[in-house]
DNA sequence: ACCACACTTAGAGTAACTCTAAGTGTGTCG
DNA sequence: CGACACACTTAGAGTTACTCTAAGTGTGGT
């Protein structure tokens, strides 16, 4: 459906200095569905994305960076908005610093207690398989 | 506005022999909303939930152990559909166990990789707060 | 008897995707 | 050169799992 959408790309355009990657490449990559993808984009997640002359996006090694980024924040519980406004923040430079390090220290502690949570769901989980397996001995 | 709402539940009804407990006091120890505990009741979870005359709920604590199997079902990403047909395979009895159990292993391997996947986050997220630290301290 | 409060059901609202439809543009193949 | 295969666009509908509100009922404590 939306594979191997881009692959004159990387080919002959700028072997020399950045690698750029098509929207596919980056899904493939990432995990994270093209479709997706040009959500974040619509979303502002990617200011300084640049496009090839069909209008498809080209992501440099920043935006990739970015993506995970985004990716991490919206894994911690970091609304669209709050990420919208994180990148607003980027936008206006060094001083917006200490805000931005406020947030992602606070979305860190967030990714830490959710770790936890998941580890104990886990425990749990692991449990009821070993009661099941138990009980279903004597079958 | 949900809490503190049956206060009467475990103080003269039968102290003896199971104690049951009241969807706020079920709200406030496993930290999920009164709202979605009704949400999983509608979605027939408890399939054994007895009612006081009000038609209160009373969870027991084989409710309370099936609410901590759903939550931890839930965050490994089964469906609401997914559990609905888990619960039905356990109505049905000894004969299901080996499908359950099937089910059971297989999110468990899904917790696992969100854990690797949001140990990974966690890291970039550090990596990234390190980053605005350092190119920070020059401020 | 009265009031506060938790209950009910029905249904609307929300976030974050997730996907479809309709239409455009480009590179390649014959 | 013309057909074709795709990936692109925007707009908007659909989905999931909550999340909450409204309107009305019922019970226990004072």
């Amino acid at each position: 459906m939306d594979a191997a959408e881009n692959r004159h790309i990387d080919s002959g355009e700028k072997p020399s200095s950045a690698p750029l990657y098509g929207i596919s490449d980056v899904s493939v990559t990432t995990g994270i569905s093209a479709f997706t993808i040009r959500y974040y984009d619509k979303c502002g997640f990617f200011p300084n994305l640049q496009r090839d002359r069909r209008g498809a996006r080209l992501f440099s090694d920043a935006d990739l960076f970015q993506l995970h980024l985004v990716e991490a924040l919206r894994k911690s519980g970091l609304s669209i908005e709050g990420i919208q406004y994180f990148v607003r923040l980027s936008k206006r430079g060094d001083a917006t610093k200490a805000e931005r390090l406020r947030i992602l220290r606070a979305q860190e502690t967030v990714l830490e207690y959710q770790r936890d949570e998941l580890d104990e769901s886990l425990k749990r989980l692991h449990s009821a398989t070993m009661d099941l397996d138990v009980a279903g001995d004597s079958e």
